[in-house]
DNA sequence: ACAATTCGGGTTTTT
DNA sequence: CCCGAATTGT
């Protein structure tokens, strides 16, 4: 293997150490995943290590993925039977197989954190629980925090006993009977995937024996965001042959808020004694400017583990520091400096700490025609038609699922209302079964008038679906089925609005990932689309090959490296979040090391912006550039005001007493000043959000439309007609057409993607 | 049973 | 400001 060569001594020591723990303590941009699959490689090629008997586990699909495709690309042979998947999937791939040692079905649905408010909510509605006093989301945040710290109902209860607070006894209740009922759906939630996968081998040896010859050497990428749980299962699987390589970086650690457990990288070598540990300091990444402004910034966090990066790459422009009055001005001066630039819009990426800061982005973005795409926000699987087709999938996989069941059983209407379904739910009850069997024998539920015949029709449906299905059927043709015997498409068309257009495209596009699993896997189920499509990350999703500027947050960029990074929204309180500055100081360190996350993505250039105020939640907030812009030395950044603006001219006086340093940040009452903001132009469209999924469609609407009112035009599905109406609808053109054979329809201009005869 | 309308709450970050 | 949910009306 020559390719070893290209390895600096360090990366080399982390690719021949393989026998016994081994921590690699590497920094940012110091080619780890280099490391990592020429480790794979040498495993296989040299110690004749079957492919077979590896394990890597990354955070993402997305990492998952590109580690396969290079470790293919350095041995092609063989390679495609490395386990190279993520913590999740990795526990449902072990669940699927040996889950019915603990009392649940091997279709078991996985519940995402909609289902699981869903649930909570009706355990609250039963115990008749005041949700004023207690949130389902923040009882539900509890019981993840304990199910990543492996603590179980019993203990939980235990522990709230000691602690004598009528609120934890309460909690402990509803974390018992919480999972009592994901039990009786047969469904685990996203933290018991790996609380299970623990349970199961904890109980059944055999099982734990079975896959600790499986996986002799295991790999673990992003160490330092694992939790409590993640750690056991891979000192549990560890355990045996003891060939475990974790790589990390303790300063990248962002996922607390998740029960990731810094100790983990920490106290790596107490967990294994023995450890060998390697340090890649070398980064090839950045410029020698930016790469001392991380390590700047960093060190001002205690109880690191002791490391400092270097390069040998040139220095470097400064970082740009500038300052805007506005989110739209900072909003309009990225974009303008993007586009100064030229060249490759996908060499460019905006970062930010709040999904909710991408809007004024977007919008900017639109009005400039810029191509961009957009990481995260709302999630494709989270839509309503996405959730109904797959509530209808998950009913046919998993018939115990009581909450699929629930939710399509009157989708489309079907006349199956509330009080009926209440009453199955009470016969249900009654006799410990589940939902849809008490549906199954609806003859012998009471009181139900002319619902009866209309939940045979529905069960029979289902029943149909699932014979189809068994018949070898395709998911994207049951899909169809789906649209189209129910009447789903039916219901609607006849709304007709442009909304429900955009809804038929989402599920045209969710039919195409089917399309795509179906071909693609190897042994394609339904369990596994749902599964696949339960586990995706926004990030998954990402198809780098567009030339697209990329917007995202700052936790969704981890991994990532762009030549142009932009910061955006560095003020107090929202960078660091205020929440962090006002908890304990391991939160505002969590937050630094977001930073330096940050700004250690940047390739060549980086420039760190923020605005005075901006509109949060309808009011206008004020505030101080952040905290973390002061902890870069002045030699490794130029700081810019915002040329002088007309608006800024208008107000200088009020807005200069807002930088007296002892002034928290104020909230103005508010009316927006600058509704009528110059700068703003209003007739350009807000983007409607759309998915960043597969080559997902995002929304580029010109500035102005191509026809007018009168001309003739084409669409797609509803053929010719005449343009009736423009209205400007603020957001967006909203069209009034008359088709020639369609009638009138009204639509969005952004969507109905209309020509010109 | 369903549609329309008002009301209230919420934003860190996500597998 | 923007969303979903409870509340009211048909």
């Amino acid at each position: 293997m020559k390719s070893f060569e290209t390895l600096n001594p360090m990366q080399q020591q982390a690719v021949l150490h393989t026998e016994g723990p081994l921590l690699v303590l590497a920094g940012a941009g110091s080619g780890k995943t280099r490391a990592l699959t020429h480790r794979v490689a040498y495993l296989i090629e040299e110690k004749n290590v079957s492919p077979w008997n590896i394990l890597a586990i990354t955070f993402t699909n997305k990492a998952a993925g590109e580690m396969r495709e290079r470790v293919n690309g350095l041995i092609p042979q063989g390679a495609d039977s490395v386990w190279v998947s993520t913590f999740h999937s990795l526990c449902v791939r072990i669940l699927r197989r040996f889950i019915e040692n603990l009392g649940y079905e091997s279709s078991f649905s996985i519940y995402d954190t909609d289902d699981q408010k869903t649930l909570m909510k009706q355990i609250f509605k039963e115990r008749e629980i005041n949700g004023k006093l207690y949130k389902e989301r923040g009882v539900l945040g509890i019981i993840s925090s304990a199910k990543n710290e492996l603590v179980t109902p019993e203990e939980f209860a235990l522990e709230s006993k000691k602690d004598g607070s009528a609120r934890s006894q309460q909690i402990a209740e509803l974390y018992k009977e919480y999972q009592v009922r994901l039990k009786k759906n047969n469904a685990l939630d996203f933290d018991d995937l790996l609380v299970k996968t623990v349970e199961l081998f904890e109980s059944c040896p055999e099982v734990l024996d079975y896959y600790q010859e499986r996986f002799r050497y295991i790999m673990v990428d992003e160490y330092q965001d694992t939790n409590t749980a993640q750690f056991r299962l891979v000192s549990l699987l560890a355990s045996k042959y003891r060939n475990i390589c974790v790589v990390g970086d303790d300063d990248q650690s962002i996922y607390r808020f998740r029960g990731a457990n810094i100790k983990n990288i920490l106290s790596f070598e107490e967990a294994f004694p023995g450890a060998k540990v390697i340090k890649l300091e070398q980064n090839y990444r950045s410029t020698k400017t930016i790469l001392s402004a991380a390590n700047e910034v960093i060190r001002n966090n205690e109880g690191r583990k002791d490391k400092t990066l270097w390069t040998e790459n040139e220095t470097g422009e400064k970082i740009r520091v500038k300052l805007f009055d506005t989110a739209y001005d900072e909003a309009e001066g990225i974009v303008s400096d993007i586009m100064k630039r030229g060249g490759s819009w996908k060499d460019s990426a905006v970062l930010y700490r709040t999904n909710a800061q991408s809007r004024i982005l977007e919008e900017k973005f639109v009005t400039h025609n810029i191509p961009y795409r957009m990481v995260g926000g709302v999630n494709f699987y989270q839509r309503k038609e996405i959730k109904d087709i797959l509530a209808y999938l998950k009913t046919i996989a998993n018939g115990r699922d009581d909450l699929a069941v629930q939710r399509i059983i009157n989708v489309p209407k079907r006349g199956i209302g509330a009080v009926s379904i209440g009453k199955v739910n009470m016969y249900a009850a009654e006799h410990g079964m589940n939902f849809y069997d008490a549906l199954l024998r609806i003859g012998a539920v009471p009181g139900l008038g002319k619902a009866a015949p209309k939940i045979d029709q529905f069960t029979d449906e289902i029943g149909r679906f699932r014979k189809n299905l068994k018949d070898g059927m395709a998911i994207q043709n049951v899909i169809t089925d789906i649209l189209e015997s129910t009447g789903y498409k039916a219901e609607l068309m006849e709304e007709g609005e442009v909304e429900a257009e955009t809804r038929l495209e989402n599920i045209s596009e969710l039919s195409n990932k089917a399309v795509a699993y179906w071909e693609d896997a190897e042994e394609p189920t339904l369990d596994g689309f749902l599964e696949e499509v339960a586990l995706v990350a926004d990030i998954d999703s990402m198809d780098e090959s567009e030339d697209r500027v990329v917007l995202m947050t700052l936790h969704s960029a981890k991994g990532l490296e762009f030549p142009y990074v932009y910061m955006s929204g560095l003020e107090d309180g929202l960078f660091p979040s205020s929440m962090a500055m006002s908890e304990d100081p391991e939160a505002l360190e969590e937050e630094r090391r977001l930073c330096y996350v940050g700004i250690t993505r940047a390739e060549k250039t980086l420039m760190m912006t923020g605005a005075r105020q901006r509109m949060v939640k309808g009011e206008t907030r004020f505030s101080r550039p952040s905290r973390f812009l002061a902890e870069i030395p002045e030699e490794y950044k130029e700081e810019e005001r915002q040329e002088d603006s007309v608006y800024q001219r208008s107000r200088r006086l009020s807005s200069d007493d807002l930088e007296d340093p002892g002034l928290p940040w104020a909230r103005s009452s508010g009316i927006s000043m600058f509704g009528q903001n110059p700068y703003v132009s209003k007739k350009s469209g807000m983007p409607s959000a759309q998915p960043a999924f597969g080559k997902a469609f995002t929304v580029q609407k010109a500035a102005s439309l191509d026809y007018a009112e009168g001309d003739r035009v084409h669409h797609v599905k509803f053929g010719d007609g005449t343009v009736k109406q423009i209205a400007d609808g603020g957001k967006d053109y909203e069209v009034t057409v008359e088709f020639d054979s369609m009638g009138v329809r009204k639509m969005f201009a952004s969507f109905a993607r209309l020509q010109k005869l």
